[in-house]
Parts: structure tokens; C-alpha cells; sequence
DNA sequence: TCTCCTCTCGAACAACCTGTTCCGTTATGT
DNA sequence: ACATAACGGAACAGGTTGTTCGAGAGGAGA
């Protein structure tokens, strides 16, 4: 008996999870109906209600096993060095990250991912010595704004770029500023 | 006979987009609908869709008349020298830009918006002697990014802080590394 | 003023979406 | 084998969008 839920339930939340993807994929997330996914998981209406809440809380629990977006940090070595992983991972999986963070996503997508980004951002510059301080907040605003434009933009093609030259961007463009916030501690 | 089109066209769409600023206000562009925007406007449904494909036409009729955001460019003093006076101007028109670009806006929305603060800063770092290039629309993209997450995340009240703050933290993040990009020249 | 033309109203409509409810049927775990 | 939990499927109320139609009101110009 793997995996302490039904296997029903396992069934279930896997066939509508699995076909919420493909549908994003095809037509972007805001397009995607909870219709759309009961016919494609091939599951009955109530029984989609009775594991989720709607298209949202589907997308979360996917992305909460989407594990590639939560790089480690590391106090040493230049800052900000997940930023060039994840902009080579995301050129693997661009279909799926323009679908979910691109012009025809939900605002609550990319609101998570900003979440996740500024968590990230904040526990490297706080392990660089800077103090957690309303300033710094500012600062892990800025870097990850500045970041997920990038990436935002490049997954829609609205930019060419190779991974390279975005991460060169990238560190050009917020890395003096964020360099002489640390110095200035 | 004051502007061309007919008296009840103007008060017509006047009335629509009157009541639309207000809706949006209440309860953000989001959760307003056509119907609600007819009810308000006290306007014929029929009548509503001769002038406007939806609500996102009669929000983008409205934009082009808001000229606060687009101040004058300079090539000389400190750059980017809008942001301050941005973030001033939106702190009057707090409700407002908060309807707009908040949490419960639409992505069409802050897309524009961005569109035109692009603009606004190419067109300054080109008068300061940067050469059209990718790289320059890379840095463009990162600059705006990290003003446009300062002021959503600003308006949504996710961080507390004065004009004079915000437009402290945004140079400070991206002044240096333009800096540098400009003397690299 | 008077006429013609445009605009507006209002209702009705089809089509779609969401979320809920009900109950008979089926699959599981023990 | 059997009680329990999950599933299916249809139907439902309520809401949304965008279109159509004819009748009536309003403006602009002569």
C-alpha cells in the first residue's frame, strides 16, 4: 500500500494534475477551463470538486513538486549564481514555464514564482552579512523584479537571448549595485 | 459643436468609462464586469458594445488619457530621474494606480504600463550615449522590472515606505550597474 | 421649426463557465 | 465478503459574455 491515500484518490489527483498540464500547455493556463481538465482526466465533475477547490489549488499542488525552481544558496562564490541554472532549466522547459509564467498565465502564477524568487534572493544577501533590514527588502524586490522580467520576457519571445547573455544581463545590471550594498556594511 | 462626434457619443462613452474608474476602484479591474460597468453607466448593453469590443478597450481609452506617466527624459542630471517623481505622483493617485496595478489587476494592465516605461528608459540611456543593441534592451527589461515590482509590491501595501525610499532603493539597485554600462562606452 | 439620420434602449437570446447536489454504482482495504 | 469510501453523471442555479432586433428618442443641419 503505497502512499497512505486510496488508490483511487492517488488516480485521480494524478489524471486531473497531469491534464491540467497538457491543457496549459496547448492553451496557456488562463485559457484552461475546469471543464476543459474533468474531460481530459476523464473524471466526473463532482469528483474534480471533491480534490480540489478549482483550477488554482491544481496549479499549486503542481508546482510544490516542481522541485527544479529551488536552487540551493551559497554564501561564498559570486552572488546570485542560481540565476544562470535556472535560465539554462527553463530553456529545457520552456514550453511549460512560457506557458505558466508567459504573456497568457494568471497573475497568481507568477506571484508565486516571485514569492519563491524573493525568499531565495533574501536568504542569499541576509547569508552575505547584509541585515535584515525594510531597505534590504527593497533590494530583494528590485533583483528579483529585475530577474523574472527577463525570464518573463525571454519566454515570450519578446527577447532573444541565449542563457548566457540573459545571466550576463542580469548580474550587470543589479550585481554592482547589490556589491556595494554589501560593502557599504 | 465642441469635438466632432455626436453630443450622446460623448456623453455615452464618457458615462462608460467614468463608470469603470469608479468599479475599479471599489473592487479592482479584475472583478469588474461589462454588466456591472453598464449597470453603473446606466447604458444599453447594445450600446456598450457599439463603442467598446470589452472592458480592456474602455481601460485603454482611459490610459491614453492619463498623461501623468509619461514624464520628459533628460540626458543630463542623474538618471532615471522619473522615478521619483513617479513614485511621488502614484502616492496621490494611490486608489487608483492600486486598482490598476495591484494584486487584483489584470496582466493586460501592467503589460501597458511597462510597455511605456520601456520606452522611457531605452529612449534615456540612448540620449546618454548606449548603443542600440540586445544588450541594451536586456539592461532595459531589468531596470524596469525592478521599478515596476517596487511600485506593484509598494501599492499592495507588501512593503511600507516613503517615495524618497522607494526611489533610494531603485537607484541604488540599478544605478551602479548602468553606470557601468554606460562608461563602458 | 422641421426633417432626416444616428444613436440608444431594452429585452431576449445562445453559449459558455462555475460550483453544488443527488444518488446509484464501483472499487478498495481489511 | 463486506463495510466504507470514492466515483460517475446528470441536472441544477447563478453568473458571464457578446449579439441581435425593432421601436423610440435625440441631435445636427437646413
Amino acid at each position: 500500500m503505497p502512499g497512505n491515500p486510496d488508490r483511487r484518490v492517488r488516480r485521480t489527483r494524478q489524471a486531473i494534475q497531469r491534464a491540467l498540464v497538457e491543457l496549459v500547455l496547448e492553451k496557456g493556463y488562463e485559457a484552461v477551463t475546469v471543464t476543459d481538465v474533468i474531460d481530459r482526466a476523464d473524471v466526473g465533475r463532482s469528483t474534480f470538486y471533491a480534490h480540489f477547490d478549482g483550477k488554482q489549488a491544481v496549479l499549486f499542488a503542481n508546482l510544490s513538486e516542481m522541485a527544479f525552481l529551488r536552487p540551493a544558496i551559497s554564501a561564498d562564490g559570486p552572488p546570485f549564481a542560481f540565476s544562470r541554472a535556472m535560465f539554462e532549466h527553463v530553456l529545457e522547459q520552456r514550453r511549460l514555464v512560457r506557458a505558466l509564467l508567459g504573456r497568457r498565465s494568471g497573475r497568481a502564477v507568477t506571484a508565486h514564482g516571485e514569492q519563491v524568487l524573493r525568499d531565495l534572493v533574501r536568504d542569499e544577501l541576509l547569508a552575505r552579512g547584509a541585515p535584515a533590514s525594510m531597505s534590504l527588502e527593497l533590494t530583494v524586490t528590485c533583483v528579483v523584479g529585475a530577474f523574472m522580467a527577463l525570464l518573463v520576457r525571454w519566454v515570450d519571445e519578446e527577447i532573444t537571448a541565449t542563457p548566457a547573455e540573459l545571466d550576463e544581463a542580469f548580474h550587470a545590471a543589479v550585481g554592482p549595485g547589490v556589491r556595494e550594498m554589501l560593502a557599504r556594511e
